[in-house]
DNA sequence: GTACGTGCAAAATGTTTGCATCATT
DNA sequence: AATGATGCAAACATTTTGCACGTAC
């Protein structure tokens, strides 16, 4: 069963306020990983007052909350994803953009990550691992001939 | 049997500059991944003249000619890595520093990933992946009792 | 009613740019 | 000599902050 947006964030101990709800669902239902301004923009038309400063807020306590991943590019500004299970990334080199790679291909690539080897690097380098960051960069293919 | 950054320089059509060779040869000892304005910090007082300015321009050179690479952060600031070579990262959640994952851990994990999923990969979403990104995301382990 | 979220504007941070000068090839 | 690199300062982009007001619980 799908629960509403004030569940889940109740679930989350956060506030359900209108502004928040608009971005969370708008995240959640995006394709595209979008920038905080970007989200900005798109949520912003829809929603009786929205600023940036809220968006940037907004993504810092859904991210606390475990409800959405910050994915940090080359070009300064962070994207956000609300998809937080594992699954793999590709990023453009050029645009900075970044698309999720389909679970049913990516699952076939993290599954065979030895959990041994992440245990074996945690003892030796004493760190604890929470999450897995894997980016594919790349570039569009070009139309064949 | 080791280049001189001079050679490596020229085989690389990167013209050898006093701030260029600096700028590389204390970000390929280092073990920090420092961020542009750490290196410039670092280089700074041994270099006659030199601005931020120089080591941006240097960085994205490197990069640009395969001599380095740019490893994005979740706080905005980049870092950059004079090893090429496909490795691991630790990132820290916290600080935002990056470490590497000695190669005789990580190998063990890059190894396993089967390049047929990245070729299907490439196929069904109609890119060239020409790189990889890992990164463990990770806190330091708290002191044993 | 209280604790927390919001908008706004300003500030902080990180990176890029334009241009005159200088160094490498 | 010519091409490209440098320093400086200003511009730019992204994110954070402070504070008065508003809203959810």
């Amino acid at each position: 069963m799908m629960a509403t947006t004030r569940e889940l964030f109740a679930r989350h101990n956060l506030r359900c306020t209108a502004q928040r709800r608009a971005l969370y669902e708008n995240l959640a239902e995006s394709r595209s990983h979008p920038t905080a301004e970007e989200l900005f923009l798109t949520v912003k038309p829809s929603t009786t007052r929205l600023s940036l400063a809220t968006v940037y807020n907004t993504l810092e306590a859904l991210c606390k909350a475990g409800l959405a991943r910050k994915l940090p590019t080359s070009n300064g500004s962070c994207r956000y994803d609300a998809d937080t299970s594992e699954h793999l990334h590709v990023c453009f080199r050029e645009s900075n953009e970044i698309q999720d790679v389909p679970s049913e291909l990516g699952s076939k690539l993290i599954e065979h990550l030895p959990r041994s080897v992440i245990a074996e690097i945690e003892l030796k380098l004493g760190v604890q691992v929470d999450g897995l960051n894997i980016q594919l960069l790349a570039r569009p293919s070009p139309p064949r001939g």
